[in-house]
DNA sequence: TAGCTGACCGTTTTAACCATTTGGTCACAA
DNA sequence: TTGTGACCAAATGGTTAAAACGGTCAGCTA
């Protein structure tokens, strides 16, 4: 084997796909980074979705990766969540290609770039559910639904971080910890 | 005064905004709908954004009304809270012409439309945000920011009622009220 | 003559057109 | 066997003439 023309491919076709988005990259443009013949990637990967659908998957198992490594025995449940949850959202905000995806979801709205970013949550999403679940068993949490759970937190992180400052001054990592704390984890009743 | 053409012409673009949005709606159609020419609609409202914002501030007003109205004070904070957010999302799902604003955003981009749904929810957030500093004072609730604490509810709200049915069956509306009330009330934090 | 109107104006949007580019194929070269 | 670029139908981008638009105003009518 001389050189590993898929890998070749799947890092041309990243570069691209984060540099000018999923419908501005052209096969052509792939393979003319790549160095291959335009037929060769068809050898791989079936058609264009197939090719983007397997840069997605690398981003998820990155995102995932990063995110798990957030977690930290030692720590206290909120301080883990909010670390994990403001990682995920910080690869969100620097990733080149979610940046791209999130730009052309709003410019256009290119379904492909649609459902990747979907599917990132959704991965991001099993994943806290798990945490969450594990936090229930642990008795660190009250019993609760971990898939409405997961969804509430990560919703309201979303709103907080990406939300908020179109209509405010943005909140410093600190604030949004413990907004998080007060709403999610203490709870607003009196005591 | 024979007619209040004044009158006429509201009801006229309001059917027609409500129809077939802002874009869509032209000068000369409410004119027709309205039996005025086109001439006096430009007596009482300066351009067309005018008598959208007219339109609107209507619209307004009778969430805002609405709203109102589901406060008893004989109820619980969790109670008042829950019937004051379902209602609004309620009435948000329903009136004609928040649902064709909702369309017209996703569907073309329309700025018009897109402030419009803005400046509603604005609206029903300062509403909500006097509510909440109320229950703060009565000692309901802890010591928070009113106005975060209102973003905050509202956007989990609106992300239970409208986003979750996108890849989930959708929840009763006991289900929201529970969640609500365990994650906002009650806390998470094992007792 | 005050209130109302629709023909009219400059601008924007739409539609029809064609040239180019695209994703994908395949006969052939290495 | 593996890799390729010329080739194809389909999709896209650019262009331009015609239609439709928001907004105005001279003149009509009650």
């Amino acid at each position: 084997m001389s050189v590993d023309r898929r890998k070749l491919i799947i890092e041309a076709a990243s570069k691209s796909f984060s540099l000018f988005g999923y419908k501005a990259t052209t096969m052509e443009q792939v393979a003319k980074l790549a160095n291959v013949g335009k037929g060769t990637i068809y050898t791989f990967f079936t058609n264009k979705e197939e090719l983007f659908e397997e840069i997605l998957q690398e981003l998820i198992k990155h995102v995932q990766r990063i995110a798990q490594e957030t977690i930290l025995a030692r720590d206290s449940f909120h301080d883990n969540m909010h670390r994990f949850l403001y990682t995920v959202l910080e690869f969100r905000r620097e990733h080149d290609l979610m940046i791209r995806m999130t730009n052309e979801i709003t410019e256009m709205g290119t379904p492909a770039a649609k459902e990747g970013i979907r599917k990132v949550e959704s991965a991001v999403l099993a994943l806290l559910s798990m945490k969450i679940k594990e936090a229930i068993e642990r008795g660190d949490l009250r019993p609760c639904d971990p898939e409405r759970t997961a969804f509430a937190m990560f919703r309201m992180y979303l709103a907080f971080v990406l939300e908020w400052e179109v209509t405010h001054p943005p909140l410093e990592k600190e604030e949004i910890a413990n907004l998080f704390d007060l709403y999610f984890v203490e709870g607003l009743a009196a005591r």
